[in-house]
DNA sequence: CGATGACATGACATCGGTGTCATAAGAGCC
DNA sequence: GGCTCTTATGACACCGATGTCATGTCATCG
């Protein structure tokens, strides 16, 4: 493999202008300079990143830890696909930092991303991502030297930076949205409590029902997320029976997410009710196999996993140049809400919004 | 950033000495040794590979070109899943090589290939793996060093190793699977003779043929793809219009790959045709969306996505120790036939084969 | 008892670049 | 002419590991 010195010998000058020539750092005579970029071509010459590395202490690099190549075990149930698009955000935003990304794969276990980072600050990295394919909470080790790290859609105990998804403002958006479109008794399907996004979604329909001046009634909200065991399709189906037959009962039924909803369009097709003239459904992720996908389609709230990536990359960039040191707590990105046709406009409308409320 | 210095003043040892306690590449006595670890992790010594890498010229990195990441612009339509597989099958094989494998994206850009060749070769890869989206030739700048290269689902004029999907005997295996099953006119709707996989498959199919003593008839093989265009639906209906319309007409078609089949349904049912009690259909690819989610389910043929990337990084690894030099030529993998449902079995069969063919 | 070898360790050069400093040549100015 | 300033270039140390070689200490063996 040729060196610099090989240059230099070829070129007849000394190997630190040689250096001069590859980093253009210094003025150099334009003849040398030709005779020099000939010898490079004629000798195949590749500068060595760890050369350069050692002594200037800049590697370019910087390291991404996902499971999205793994996560995807059948292309029917793309389950690490969100995954995915955080990466190719990031990707974008780093398109023209000058920065190489390094992406590694866990392989879907999360105890390789350990050894994985190791990895990265051997390589001595710049900067760090994690990247997880749900807003959850993660356990990684400590960086113990300054390299910086960024959490996406994921966050730590100790205040890390993190992406994550307005799940809060989403939820209040869509149903501040199904306010105006004339409803006032909005069921709420959530997810989990356990689940990082539950609380917060939740957070989010009782702001919304707040600022309408709507009573929050505890009979039409009720957990049926059961994490994926059998009996959740008969607990949604007894908790929808049960709220339809209240006095009462729902107009719409806002769910956790859209896989939720999928659910919820059989169980009221098997009850013999319509979407969404009869009730209305609105989910929760715009998961596009999903919502477009389903009829009518689906009303949700989109979770920005490519803008999360562009934010976590910018943020990354920010610390490594020394400005966003001082930026504490999540960032949180906000999507806007799908307005499709699974939700009734129970009254005519002329919405006149600033939010980004997107009517297809 | 703490060295190996630091680490050997601080437990009181020379240099080198650490350095054999981090390598295990001569004997320490064991008192030593525990000091040496207290140190390195009392004061957070990450060694630098850099550094290590100048001395020994092994890098341990293992560079991939794909566009697998960005290519799956929508997940409802996963353009670059396919591609996915190759990588998840790479990063399986390569798991327990002791290599780190860094994965670079183009993006999409087929111009960005060879910058990140480059960067890759700066930080002194040994090895690399381009994979691209479907079978097809590529034109890549050439290796002018000795850093060994496999291309994965693709191929170039210089000879440079690949793996490759068995077009041909994933055709010829089908059809004869298809013959057995008492098939005589075997229609062939095929891809466009440009693509790489074209050829080869109209290949196979004739083979079979042959091998069962069937004539070729010009009359029931044509060609419909052309690219995407609007027309193509039209050509695929008047292709079968006619063909069907001939005195002797297929029993069964056999289609470029399982998106032609899934058009072929569309095509066959608007004309009152039940697949398969009337006419069979059968595809390539095994694009599992699409072949298992048909009704009937669709009898394919397995693209071995998986496969190839764990024979690509295997030959990889080959060249790297010396071993594969020699071999010449690319490595083709064959993938099973999926029979399911959309051919009709002509007589009863008692099929006893070798040959790993899969009965759903 | 002296020779031999295994074990444990250190001194030093080296890998391929870049940072620092020195130097030489010419240009511009008083 | 002598001085300063800029431009163009080179000598040399240095980054943080590892390879080579040398050295000192025992245990073993003939």
């Amino acid at each position: 493999m040729a060196t610099i010195y090989d240059v230099a010998k070829v070129s007849g000058v000394s190997a630190k202008t040689v250096s001069r020539v590859l980093n253009g750092d210094a003025p150099v005579s334009t003849d040398t300079r030709k005779a020099v970029e000939a010898a490079m071509a004629r000798i195949g010459y590749v500068p060595s990143n760890a050369a350069r590395m050692m002594r200037s202490n800049k590697s370019g690099l910087i390291g991404l830890i996902t499971g999205a190549i793994s996560m995807s075990p059948e292309p029917t149930q793309p389950a690490g696909l969100p995954e995915l698009f955080i990466v190719q955000g990031i990707q974008t935003a780093l398109a023209n930092s000058g920065m190489t990304l390094m992406i590694a794969d866990t392989g879907g276990d999360t105890q390789k991303a350990a050894p994985l980072i190791d990895t990265f600050l051997r390589h001595r990295v710049q900067g760090l991502i994690y990247v997880a394919e749900y807003h959850q909470k993660v356990l990684l080790p400590r960086i113990s030297d300054g390299t910086p790290m960024v959490l996406a859609n994921c966050f730590d105990d100790h205040g890390t930076p993190a992406i994550l998804p307005d799940d809060r403002r989403g939820q209040q958006d869509l149903v501040a949205r199904i306010v105006t479109a004339g409803h006032r008794r909005i069921g709420f399907l959530t997810l989990s409590p356990e689940v990082a996004a539950g609380p917060l979604r939740l957070d989010g329909y009782r702001t919304a029902l707040a600022e309408a001046g709507i009573a929050h009634d505890p009979a039409i909200v009720e957990n049926c997320d059961i994490k994926g065991r059998d009996g959740e399709t008969q607990l949604l189906w007894d908790a929808i029976d049960r709220m339809l037959r209240l006095p009462n009962p729902p107009t719409v039924f806002c769910c956790g997410n859209d896989k939720m909803a999928l659910r919820i369009y059989g169980i009221l097709r098997s009850m013999g009710r319509k979407v969404p003239t009869e009730v209305s459904v609105a989910g929760f992720d715009n998961y596009r196999v999903i919502a477009e996908t389903l009829y009518p389609p689906l009303t949700t709230v989109d979770l920005p996993y490519t803008a999360m990536g562009v934010r976590a990359a910018q943020r990354l960039l920010a610390m490594i140049s020394g400005e966003g040191r001082e930026e504490k707590g999540p960032t949180l990105v906000a999507g806007p809400v799908y307005w499709r046709d699974s939700v009734t406009e129970l009254r005519p409308t002329n919405v006149f919004q600033l939010k980004p409320v997107k009517e297809e």
